[in-house]
DNA sequence: TAAATACTTGACTGCTGTAGTCAGGAATTA
DNA sequence: TAATTCCTGACTACAGCAGTCAAGTATTTA
């Protein structure tokens, strides 16, 4: 259960642009060079992202000398959920590809023991991610949900303060 | 963004005794490979998990004919977050491992642009999973957290109802 | 028009980590 | 002793991720 890098520097890149894309009036287009070396990603890689960035029509980009991308709508209309489908990342927990004969996975036919659990954490991940837009990423204004359950807490005592640490 | 089959085989065997175990007083063990029938699991590879979750104190062993595995506390009093922890069904949505002198990932020194959001949405997993027992997940009771918000749902206006089916 | 800048696309590849296998051993019951 | 069940570590194939490469197209400046 890891973010891979798609989704990832999707994000980063993003919110790249939504930083230092404050320039002029008409908001400063970013040239992609820049946001590579700023964010440490590869720009071949990059460019694959925001080739399906600018088809989902979150970005619009200009050619040519001083030309770059400029996010397609204010930050704070933009969710991170958005720019993960946009990039293909998947938010799927369940493994049952009922529709698609895709015997891969869960058991064929019935539901397995546990579908209900993993799709309400999709649904749980997936209204996340919804309900944050860049603004909020850029202002780190993220809202911590608290400390861990008391639940969690408990587990915790039993294998070492190190369990939290990882989960920052 | 995917879970892999360790911790989704875990909870499905775990859930596998909490059900199946319930025959005498001193609840029955159940053996493995009734397990490993039931759940269409591989019989070597859960033995792999089993021997990391009864390090952890989650279940208990009987061997010998009649023997089998029970669970350790009764099913209330389990969640799903330590099964994911016991056999290392990492939940970490963060690269950074500035302690480990890992260059991998994100930027050495400062933190990222988006550190904040997936340290934000580790902790929201990490609660959710550590708020569900094991005795929810045969009791279906694992609490439909609403439908998606109005945010995801003007995306999904957008990329067709595949996308609501997708989450499902 | 020519040169420079920057975006566009598709195909290709190395490699890490997951998922699963295999063989042998130890405890318990009958 | 024989049968059943759990226990352990080492080993391997392969999908999918992360990243590369190369050639092409569009726009602006001079
Ligand atoms: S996750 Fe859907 S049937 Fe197993
Ligand atoms: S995720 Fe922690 S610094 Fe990037």
């Amino acid at each position: 259960m890891k973010l891979n890098t798609k989704g990832r520097y999707a994000v980063m890149a993003m919110a790249d642009i939504a930083k230092c894309g404050l320039g002029g009036a008409p908001s400063k287009a970013v040239p992609m060079a820049q946001i590579a070396e700023r964010q440490h990603i590869s720009l071949p890689y990059l460019e694959q992202l925001f080739s399906k960035l600018r088809r989902e029509g979150l970005v619009s980009s200009m050619r040519g000398p001083g030309g770059g991308y400029t996010l397609a709508r204010p930050a704070s209309q933009i969710y991170i959920g958005e720019i993960m489908q946009a990039v293909g990342e998947p938010v799927k927990m369940t493994r049952c590809n009922r529709e698609k004969n895709e015997s891969t996975g869960c058991i064929g036919g019935g539901d397995c023991n546990t579908h209900e659990l993993w799709s309400a954490l999709s649904d749980h991940i997936y209204n996340f991610l919804g309900s944050i837009s860049l603004q909020d990423v850029i202002d780190k204004n993220v809202g911590s949900f608290g400390s861990l359950t008391s639940n969690l807490r408990a587990v915790n005592e039993k294998t070492g303060p190190e369990a939290i640490e990882e989960a920052i």
